[in-house]
DNA sequence: AACTATTTATAAGA
DNA sequence: TTCTTATAAATAGTT
């Protein structure tokens, strides 16, 4: 149909090939919509030309999505079904893990307890007493190490601060310093070279006895502080 | 194309519909193949009739599967994408959740305690604490229920047995009974009354003060075995 | 399903 | 792209 007969077979000449693309594909849309109207069918058509340009008719009276599922419902096959299916199976199974889970936790904080016998209750008060002692142990644990912590720091600072002392000390009978405002000097430098004026205290103790811990039990210092944090 | 022209609208002669369906069905086909190789593009088709009927045109170098993904990536359309991806991120939100109630219930149980800090630790311990007096309390609560429901049966059963005991001993003075072997009767007419052996021993004692209790309290008879019912 | 008069589609050219 | 037009192809009505 046209000035010549052509031969079914890839057109070469890509301009031809567009414009005879653009041309047959009309005609087929034409086509399609009659068909539709005429014999009152449901056509889908989707055409990606060779440079990829999509097109497609749909008949009014449905959808892309309609003819999609009717296409795999008339030929019972899946496409997507099987992983569809096989997230729906998990979804329901992770709800079901989840209210059990909900469940053993709402029991363990002591709601929803009224559906179990005196038997379950027993088993799981001895089950929430024994975990609440591994807690407890978990608790002292940690207090212990962190108060271990914190005795070293204090035991390594006071170190420091004696030898720094000692150094001073000699310092102040070395024939190169002057006998002028020693007082001054010197606690200006304490406070600057421990870079924390809290520190200044040992100074005026540091000869007399002084256990660490001592200061430790009584919540002062470092040890409170460090407890207290996350 | 044809005799007459004819008008684009629906067939209404079911017979002549089917016939124009098919003709122009195949013609469209044979477009569809043309359109395929002399433009080198890719075209899926497909048809359902009034009656249902479905066909199908795909073209050599693709399928529909291949040609369905090509349309939504060419629209940017969901069609089933939307509900899949809700799917996908409920999943991940039930899987979130579940672990997280997993790790709440390994905590209670005394795991995975290390990445508590000491407040954290403090609190959960303080928590269990409460709730194990919850459950222990719904314990009792449920012990003194059963107990009681054992209590009224004895004591129902006492006043009937009580009553029966009467009832003999005013038919053994009855003139209509004779006095040959009524220890035997008795006994006998007493256990099958009562359907149970266990309950002879009321009429040894029912004379003497003898509170129910005293028997509960000590582990006796009914309450044991209701006590462990599931 | 085959025929065929006609309509319709379209190849090539503008 | 679109229009034109000669011609191929499709098909409506018939057998």
């Amino acid at each position: 149909m046209g000035r010549g007969k052509i031969e079914i077979k890839k057109i070469e000449n890509p301009t031809n090939r567009q414009v005879t693309y653009s041309k047959r594909r009309n005609g087929i849309f034409k086509k399609a919509q009659e068909l539709t109207v005429l014999c009152d069918a449901k056509v889908s058509l989707i055409m990606f030309s060779s440079t990829g340009k999509f097109h497609e008719y749909i008949s009014p009276s449905t959808s892309t999505k309609k003819i999609f599922d009717q296409y795999q419902k008339a030929l019972g096959v899946d496409l997507w079904q099987t992983h569809y299916e096989r997230m729906q199976e998990n979804l329901r199974k992770l709800k079901e893990i989840n209210n059990k889970l909900r469940r053993e936790i709402r029991q363990r904080i002591g709601e929803d307890l009224d559906d179990l016998a005196i038997n379950e209750l027993q088993e799981l008060e001895q089950n929430m007493d024994a975990s609440l002692n591994v807690v407890r142990e978990r608790r002292y644990h940690v207090i212990k190490t962190q108060t271990e912590t914190c005795k070293k720091k204090v035991r390594n600072l006071e170190e420091r601060h004696g030898n720094l002392l000692l150094d001073f000390e000699a310092k102040l009978e070395d024939p190169h310093f002057g006998l002028v405002d020693n007082e001054g000097f010197y606690d200006a430098a304490v406070a600057h070279a421990n870079g924390a004026s809290n520190l200044y205290a040992f100074r005026l103790h540091h000869n007399q006895h002084h256990h660490p811990d001592h200061e430790l039990h009584h919540g002062g210092g470092f040890a409170c502080h460090e407890l207290r944090l996350p």
